[in-house]
DNA sequence: CTGAAAGCGCTAACAA
DNA sequence: TTGTTAGCGCTTTCAG
């Protein structure tokens, strides 16, 4: 790998002039920018960026932690932030989680070491204590992880009711509202709570939280079991995937109304019957790169959350 | 941020002792260790990445090459690879390309400026003048990129022919294989080579290719185009979200035997009625990585592909 | 407009 | 067992 000397050797020039060419800062005579140009295309010269980032200067680097990437509405999120801040000139470093603290914990530590400028979190581990006072800029994403960061999010509570009121339409007697996870965490609670403000007596209320850290088979297990005791005339679960499950355990022509959360592109496309909340992911990840931007730049406004509205999208019956 | 410079003045020693404590290197007295051990956390110390891979040695980076992370088998191949390489103290550098074969040719100067230290690439560009003759070790995954590169795959011929027998035996009059991308394309190829191999006279075999390069939609329409035009008794699909597509346009008596191709955990837990191929994920992604680390040691034997077993998996019937 | 030289944080000889 | 010192490749004053 050629380095800096060898183009400055090449075009007969001093490194700093090659480095002025690459930044493209001062003035330089159109003779020796092309000069060195050319020294630099014969070497396929390629600035190394852990010399440049030695300078202390911003590395340009996001970290994203996720807890997978396999969730399609998670997948979606990385791909809308990374082709955003690539487009920004950032580079983005993806941190999965997989749930376990401890890993979590590695890659923050990570992010540190790689000097990164700053951090967009949507975990479930507010608890960590490197969250209590970052070091470097951060916004949750969805999640309150200290009163310190601010969170970008959805209008869950709104989303909730705009499931409650569509499911309400069909008048059903009996439902049961299915959390995909304890509920004690957000962003479900605000989600659950505007269900029930629109599903008003008489019709019955049942709620479930599945255990969030059991394998999937003891989820199914759980949700078969639920689902077998009672005659329902409608599931509204808090996600998307939750509900897909659902769906599983009844044949087409039986199945009550089921309903989703998160609403991901994939999701609209491979389970176009399914009706869901559709989070604006686009709007979101704008924001909290504005965010964490406006931090950077030193620009600290006071620590807010903000809650971007949802839209309902109604599942297309497959004729 | 603290350096190391910090740790060194803050426990009374040199920065040599400091970095011999860091990297656990050469001897030291169990005292110092501890003086040092204990500045480090005092100064919540994190040696700085950039600073270190200067050296020129390895950066313990590999950069992934993935078309996108929506698809649930590259979401799945890459949370494969990077726990593995996480395991192995590798950090994983995601680049994903949205078939743009602009942003490729960025993605692969970004890996190089970042010094990795191999990459594994899984795209559809095997024209990129970058992978001719790659400045650094590379595997390609279930892609022929260059005949420099070794390739690791699955054995996509052999699956072909599980599917072909597999919708062989239910006897069929007139099926169709579509291919969910130009066929020319490989790992596509070969699993269509298999499933003709395996549907023999007298069944009529419909073949169609979608245009890689369109959206949804217009591959949609061709597909209910086709679909409405013949009565076909089994649909052979060369991934599992064409097929899953192709299952959108018949009510669940309807359908006729679909089947698809890669097996991903996802589609098996939210799609368990569709027959498909496993790849084997977890032995592809370690193979790929041993190949990678022998080829960064110098091990470099000959360039070779390797094609390993696949399984059928039967889809489920929802009872 | 261009060059010389210092320094970013860390590692690795080489000394002691 | 520990310290001194010379870089790694690049940016950035400060001189010319």
């Amino acid at each position: 790998m050629a380095t800096i000397t060898d183009v400055a050797k090449k075009a007969g020039v001093s490194v700093a002039t090659v480095s002025r060419v690459i930044n493209n800062r001062g003035y330089l005579s159109a003779n020796t920018k092309a000069k060195v140009q050319a020294a630099m295309d014969a070497l396929h010269y390629q600035p190394n960026i852990a010399a440049r980032n030695l300078h202390g200067k911003a590395t340009h680097t996001v970290g994203v932690v996720l807890p997978d990437i396999i969730n399609p509405f998670y997948a979606e999120l990385f791909q809308t932030v990374e082709q955003q801040l690539f487009a920004l000139h950032y580079q983005t470093m993806l941190c999965t989680t997989n749930g376990e603290p401890e890993k979590e914990k590695m890659y923050l530590r990570l992010m540190a070491a790689n000097q990164v400028d700053g951090i967009i979190s949507s975990t479930h581990n507010p608890d960590l204590a490197d969250y209590q006072n970052p070091t470097v800029p951060t916004v949750a994403f969805d999640r309150v992880l200290s009163p310190t960061i601010p969170m970008v999010g959805s209008d869950n509570q709104a989303g909730g009711e705009l499931i409650g009121q569509y499911v309400a339409q069909h008048q059903p007697r009996r439902c049961l509202i299915l959390a995909g996870s304890q509920e004690d965490l957000a962003p479900l609670s605000p989600r659950i709570a505007g269900m029930r403000a629109a599903l008003t007596a008489p019709i019955q209320v049942d709620q479930v939280a599945l255990p969030f850290d059991q394998p999937a088979p003891v989820r199914n297990q759980l949700i078969r079991h639920q689902l077998a005791a009672h005659d329902y005339d409608a599931v509204l679960c808090t996600d998307d995937l939750t509900a897909i499950t659902v769906c599983e355990f009844y044949s087409d022509g039986q199945r009550p109304l089921v309903t989703g959360f998160d609403g991901s592109k994939f999701i609209r496309q491979y389970y176009p019957g399914l009706t869901t909340v559709i989070q604006p992911l686009d709007d979101l990840c704008r924001l909290a790169i504005q965010l964490l931007r406006n931090s950077m730049t030193g620009n600290a406004e006071e620590v807010t959350t903000y809650q971007l509205p949802v839209t309902l999208h109604v599942g297309q019956k497959v004729e």
